[in-house]
DNA sequence: CGGCCCCAGATCGTATACAATCTTCGCCCA
DNA sequence: TGGGCGAAGATTGTATACGATCTGGGGCCG
């Protein structure tokens, strides 16, 4: 393995693919073959196939009996339904946030943030997008919630997914002043606001969707014509 | 393997071992052994391996490196952020649910209603738990939100983890108008109803447990002593 | 010339064998 | 007698080998 450490092999390999994703290194539909996969990281294919179902359960990845792993291309209703998901746990998840931030914390997100901006400064969107998903995660670690936060981080993960495929623009995420504000919510411990500036932010993250109903067959087309 | 087909096995053994969970016919803390269950279930390590794999992104099951497999026994803290989770996602969907109930939704309601009555009425406390569980993912399913089915499955495993442990009464659960309730207002298209219903049930269901702080040791003693 | 069938290659699913790690019991020593 | 050390047993982690299944191409038949 690159990683020295043994016995973490598979998670190792869970890490470096999952950010892959996040930041659109590999996109939807793109195949994991086992061996492939084993054969860049170094690991033999048990440890590659645990890698794989870990991230399948996840949501990440999808695995075809006796066809192989293919990084998950989420259906339009797929697609709405992590949102509505999101606009479910989110919002309550931000006020319980608010309640407990304290100086420390604010600290840590406004580094993130910053973090974020940085990479959108440096041309490397992928990386402000993944940023940008952790900002959502680092608030369910706020609120001191582990449960929902596995929820949200899966959640998060499938926006990825989501994003790729069906972001109406190809301009940069114009959305880190929504982080901002919420930062100024949480700095003032205010939980109003933050539940409603997550409303805002998860509707305006939809809005940017293009999840028109398209027809199986058009996107069937794309992969076929798409070179991975 | 029991169920002749083959290549499902892994799943065959999840379904097996998560319904005897539910049930309670194993309980928290109980081991899991790799060699044990594929001897039970007639099925080499790779697949028991896999089940168990399975059970442990769903939270039924905790994997400790180089010890094994075990019946995950949630602490206070993760019995109380599973209801706090749920109180999130269910009413919100039991709403959802209520807009979109048919006659045969109803009607597949009533009929598990019934089931989990005679199973009460059997003396079968496991299976009306288990059956009990089970509604309300089928609410979820009503809602027509797989995503939240999946996280809401998860939780009401959990939840029967934690009540195997924190449960206040030895008697049987008393909730079954509560269901009924909740029937009612999905049969009668009312969503406001079924919302607040949902509200009130979570709440009552944790009203039930015994959630004080119990120092770790206590728990642990109980394992110590407990013969499995 | 087009469509169907069959075979070869590739890929995944499972079992088995070996290595690493942990637990436990017994022994020795203070 | 109690505590610490050490080796044997048990259990899991990983790699490798074999079998099952699917995909794609070539040949045969209509």
């Amino acid at each position: 393995m690159i990683d020295g450490t043994v016995g973490e092999a598979a998670d190792s390999i869970v890490v470096q693919l999952t950010e892959a994703v996040h930041e659109h290194r590999v996109l939807p539909g793109m195949k994991l073959s086992e061996d492939e996969v084993g054969e860049i990281y170094g690991a033999g294919r048990t440890v590659v196939r645990k890698a794989l179902q870990t991230m399948a359960h996840s949501g990440l990845v999808t695995i075809e009996r006796n066809r192989g792993a293919f990084v998950t291309k989420p259906s339009v209703k797929e697609a709405r339904e992590v949102f509505e998901a999101r606009a479910l746990l989110e919002p309550q998840t931000a006020r319980a946030a608010a309640e407990r931030t304290t100086a420390a914390h604010a600290a840590a997100l406004e580094a993130h943030i910053h973090e974020e901006h940085a990479a959108l400064d440096a041309g490397e969107a992928g990386r402000a997008l993944k940023l940008s998903g952790l900002f959502h995660v680092e608030i369910a670690r706020i609120a001191d919630q582990a449960t929902i936060e596995s929820f949200i981080r899966q959640l998060v993960s499938r926006s990825s997914l989501v994003i790729a495929l069906y972001w109406r623009r190809r301009t940069a995420l114009c959305e880190s002043h929504a982080h901002h504000a919420l930062l100024d919510a949480f700095r003032r411990n205010n939980p109003d606001q933050a539940e409603e500036l997550m409303k805002g932010h998860l509707v305006d993250l939809v809005s940017q969707l293009d999840l028109r109903e398209i027809p199986e067959e058009t996107v069937s087309l794309r992969e076929a014509l798409g070179r991975c």
